[in-house]
DNA sequence: TCTGGGGTCCTAGGACCC
DNA sequence: TCTGGGGTCCTAGGACCC
């Protein structure tokens, strides 16, 4: 039986989000910002058609805060809101990979109407959650993702397109710009239109497919075969577990000291070590960074410090003690640093590791006080309990949200209110 | 004044071994 | 003075994605 693949992919999803609870703002333009409120990250069409390009400086755009609803992100909202959707639609195929927050690949083998199919998949969502969606099918997932923009861009598709037969794939590959197949960045697109592809078409007939390999190297290869009809990348289920968590952050004022520095870093390591715990990892590495702003005309400077550790651990207090001494030997005074991050890597998994007892490791009893703490955590809210090092003057004391919504669906406090 | 954050995969080249 | 060849593993960096 030849493959089908699905791709359902939310409209703008987090201003979607934000819409749900201001039904309002419904044809009007909305942008979502990044954290700090520092750019555009999500757009609705209403904003596009404004000219709002993704990723621009919110400073560019501010004067258009009458005709445009800005949200500073809210991220716990659309993780919930992301959820919810990722459920309904295991419910409606028999295999799917969650690809990305608001995207999903489905397995749709067997389906006699796909488009119908597709239609039914599209309703559920919407009336369920009520988020837009648009849905691409095709026999690989390169294909799936160019019928899903087609979804999305053309009014007489209706959210579903289907390029099951060779004759649309013809017709759509030809209207697709290389740069916009999926896989194929800038710097490839460049190299392409050496060539003279500059189509997804041109590259699925392009003869030489040797010379293709060579300059994309194998990826670029079987992005090819995939508009060729030919499925290479597969459904990949049980991909849950990070292999590296990174924690970092710009601030909205500059920090020049090192015990600033100390707590943010101590911060970002409880974070991602939480993130860790979830997955139930073990690390080997960690590393950390802080840099100057680099679109300021100031001395800049950038510190990256990494270390591997003997045993691996899952331990907040370990980790910040590294981490610490990280900082301590990349750190240089007269700056001003603008971001810093964290990096935890190369895992292992909790249960299958040997510890070596002749070195200090994690002991059981490190293991179950970690876990009660995130147990209380999350009870209680986050960092009821943390360790001294964060400080107590709060995580995000930095962070401009000038625009954050409520938290409608993670937290009691912040529920939606009505009048009877 | 003001420019995000978190990931994965691939490759070339060095280190090291026999 | 002459200074192999092949294999594996690791790492840094590039490119790409959402």
């Amino acid at each position: 039986m030849s493959q089908v693949f699905a791709l359902v992919d939310c409209n703008s999803f987090y201003c979607s989000c934000e819409r749900l609870f201001r039904p309002e703002l419904k044809n009007k333009p909305v942008v979502v910002l990044s954290n700090n409120d520092g750019c555009a990250i999500a757009r609705t069409n209403e904003a596009k058609a404004l000219g709002i390009k993704m990723g621009e400086p919110f400073f560019k755009i501010k004067q258009l805060e009458k005709k445009v609803h800005f949200f500073s992100s809210n991220f716990s909202l659309y993780t919930n809101i992301s959820d919810r959707v990722m459920n309904t639609l295991k419910s409606m195929a028999p295999d799917i990979q969650v690809y990305s927050v608001d995207e999903a690949f489905l397995d749709l083998a067997g389906i006699h109407n796909l488009e119908e199919y597709g239609q039914k998949i599209k309703n559920t969502i919407l009336t369920h959650i009520g988020i837009p969606v648009g849905v691409g099918i095709a026999p690989t997932k390169v294909l799936a993702k160019i019928a899903n923009r087609i979804a999305k861009k053309s009014q007489k598709a209706n959210g579903v397109v289907s390029l099951m037969s060779r004759y649309l794939q013809d017709i759509a590959l030809e209207r697709t710009p290389i740069e916009d197949v999926w896989g194929i960045g800038r710097k490839s697109a460049e190299k392409l239109k050496l060539l003279r592809i500059y189509t997804a078409k041109d590259l699925r007939d392009y003869a030489n497919e040797r010379h293709i390999q060579q300059i994309l190297t194998i990826t670029g290869m079987q992005i090819k075969l995939e508009l060729n009809g030919i499925s290479c990348f597969p459904l990949e289920q049980d991909v849950e577990k990070k292999k590296e968590i990174m924690c970092s952050r710009s601030f909205s004022q500059m920090v020049e000291d090192l015990p600033s520095l100390r707590r943010i870093i101590s911060n970002y390591v409880s974070d991602a070590a939480e993130k860790m715990r979830r997955q139930d990892s073990l690390c080997m590495e960690i590393s950390v960074f802080a840099r100057t702003n680099p679109f300021q005309n100031t001395p800049q400077y950038f510190m990256y410090e990494n270390q591997k550790l003997k045993n691996p651990t899952c331990d907040t207090h370990k980790l910040i003690e590294v981490a610490l001494e990280l900082i301590e030997k990349g750190y240089q005074a007269g700056f001003q640093y603008k971001k810093a991050g964290i990096r935890i890597s190369n895992f292992f998994n909790t249960s299958e590791y040997q510890m070596d007892f002749l070195e200090p490791h994690d002991t059981e009893k490190d293991m179950r006080l970690m876990k009660c703490i995130d147990h209380i955590n999350y009870v209680y809210g986050s960092s009821i309990i943390k360790s001294m090092a964060c400080g107590t003057d709060g995580f995000s004391w930095r962070m401009n949200r000038k625009f954050k919504s409520p938290r409608y669906t993670t937290n009691w406090n912040e529920l939606m209110k009505f009048k009877a």
